[in-house]
DNA sequence: CCCTTTAAGTTAAGCGCTTTACTAATAGGT
DNA sequence: ACCTATTAGTAAAGCGCTTAACTTAAAGGG
């Protein structure tokens, strides 16, 4: 059988309080007693049970991660930086993927409070914030990570989306296009990426193309929904001279569409993504993209939420971090 | 407070017993008394502690991860299929990237054994199988993925690496080529899939390069340890006229180097991947590589390791699938 | 009509910890 | 020598559940 903390306490011949006490660095304990008790879950490879001492009223020392989708390198690269950082802190990481289903954020929810985690990452879609609000009502940390909810009091890690559209904009004007079309999802982050491009074109004088929509469909590979709407834009009336895309797998779809019509990035149609994952370096030419400062939001939300456990924050955060153009070759003159 | 089953079952007007049995659908219990304690949970709106019940003896319903590295896109979309899979039966997963630190593989288990997850599915190095004997002798299921141990008695479902190999030399053979270089790291896998190919060579009578080696420093990133490695075969006496690189990230690395020396794949050197990750055909050329059937394994593993956990194993299983060549633009013949 | 079954619950112990309140023993002060 | 502090440790309750053993009441059998 498991050896528990009462086999502990038999062997150091003292009671299982102390032994309690000896793995907390609690209560009065004198040095030789503590050594006794060191020696004996050597000798037993006594391994504390966690879900006891959760039971207790402790932390479970583990967090769940909610993100659309573990595959998207976007995605993996924000969990990776996210587990670093609660490597670090000793935490662990449940990550469920959602693809933007309701049904599954409600599911996995729902089991992740069950099995008593310590708190919330949130990186998915969440349109519906009812389920948010009942774990902040059960005063279940929760932290949102890349996406913000203006107007709801909520901790969050941020990009400035509309910034990242207006930026990515405002280089395509840079360099003289007027006739713009953007790639998007119709999710909340690339409504706003929309709207600063918007914005930016109008201070341009430059009206946005009609033809401009969202993406509905979120069952589709990105690639894929990224190819289909350039294909859109090259049989148009007025094919576009650039297109933004608001994230690198949408761009690197439309970059495949554009050489397969036989057209070339950059020199006939400039492409900028958001993101700037790893694969923006891969992808022929290498792709100008809106660079998400993926490491520093790991950090932040896992340092936010723990400050939240410490209860150091009365009131909510919200950090907002600003992207970074990063140019590489997919962008040029018009 | 969190409300209890105790709660529960004072409104329902019964035993805590009798609420338990409901929820497990267990014992006797009449169809009116099952549906007051219904009511009540959902009036009461009650979230069974799992913590609580684990510790009683029954399955903590989450399953150990351990990985090198999820910002990898083969191990982040293996991660992903063996989530969709444990969530269609209802599991969850905590994933742990190592880096193929044996000091974080450590840690890591021995977090997760606190934890009493129900069991562990290892995709990383260990190269060191003390941590794995350990935990089989503990009676803790363990199953190894897309890694494979020969002479070590243990589940897992593999890839034929050897084959993988030996495919993939049997391809540039058949296309001409005879100076043939790759690129490797310095793990199982790898060195199987080395193995395959210089057997390949051989049968065809022709001698490997001598300038062979693996890539020992496995803290860089992929991409740039195959930049390196394919600088020194653009810097040798004979330039190759095709490189086998043993995963994807290593060919991209390799391509870019070899664009960036102003020669062309294929045209000037044939590339051949390994994994068939998404990005594959994200690149420029699109990559012939080997496809592992990621989607298969991460079904296979979990339903390997869920079969354990019923008892329905008494000898170890060994699933060992093929992979296939995918032939894109990245191979030409000489 | 009495005894055995069966159905429908209940009681209470136990899972492995944490923690509060308590005890015992020694040291310190005068 | 007597009382108070202080130190070192213990006993026991409780966390929220499962489950084996038991109870009670109604039904069935002869």
């Amino acid at each position: 059988m498991k050896v528990t903390i009462y086999d502990v306490a038999k062997e150091a011949n003292v009671s299982i309080a102390t032994v309690s006490n000896v793995i907390n660095k609690k209560g009065r304990i004198g040095e030789k007693t503590r050594k006794r008790v060191h020696e004996a879950m050597e000798k037993l490879n006594y391994e504390p049970n966690m879900l006891a001492s959760a039971l207790t009223g402790k932390q479970t020392k583990t967090i769940g991660l909610i993100i659309p989708d573990l595959a998207n390198p976007f995605f993996s690269e924000l969990a990776r930086s996210i587990e670093d950082r609660a490597h670090e802190l000793s935490y662990n990481i449940v990550i469920c993927s959602t693809d933007y289903q309701e049904e599954k954020e409600n599911k996995y929810i729902s089991l992740l409070k069950q099995k008593r985690v310590d708190g919330f990452i949130l990186a998915s879609g969440f349109e519906n914030l009812e389920r948010v609000q009942e774990l902040m009502k059960e005063d279940i940390p929760v932290v949102i990570v890349a996406r913000d909810y203006p107007n709801f009091s909520i901790n969050a890690v941020a990009l400035d989306d509309y910034m990242g559209g207006y930026q990515a904009a405002n280089h395509l004007l840079q360099l003289g296009h007027k006739n713009i079309g953007f790639i998007a999802l119709d999710v909340y982050s690339n409504r706003e990426r929309i709207r600063g491009f918007k914005d930016a074109l109008r201070e341009h004088h430059i009206e946005p193309r009609k033809d401009l929509h969202f993406i509905e469909d979120k069952k589709q590979s990105l690639v894929k929904a990224g190819n289909i709407s350039a294909i859109e834009y090259l049989e148009s009336e007025e094919i576009p001279t650039a297109v933004f895309a608001c994230n690198d797998l949408l761009a690197i779809g439309a970059i495949q569409a554009i050489k397969e019509a036989g057209l070339n990035v950059p020199d006939d149609i400039s492409i900028v993504g958001f993101d700037n994952t790893s694969i923006a370096t891969i992808v022929d030419p290498p792709l100008t993209t809106m660079s998400q400062p993926i490491q520093r939001m790991g950090r932040e939300v896992m340092d936010l939420i723990i400050s939240i456990f410490k209860g150091e924050r009365d009131d909510e955060v919200r950090i907002t971090l600003v992207p970074d153009l990063v140019k590489r070759k997919s962008t040029k003159e018009v």
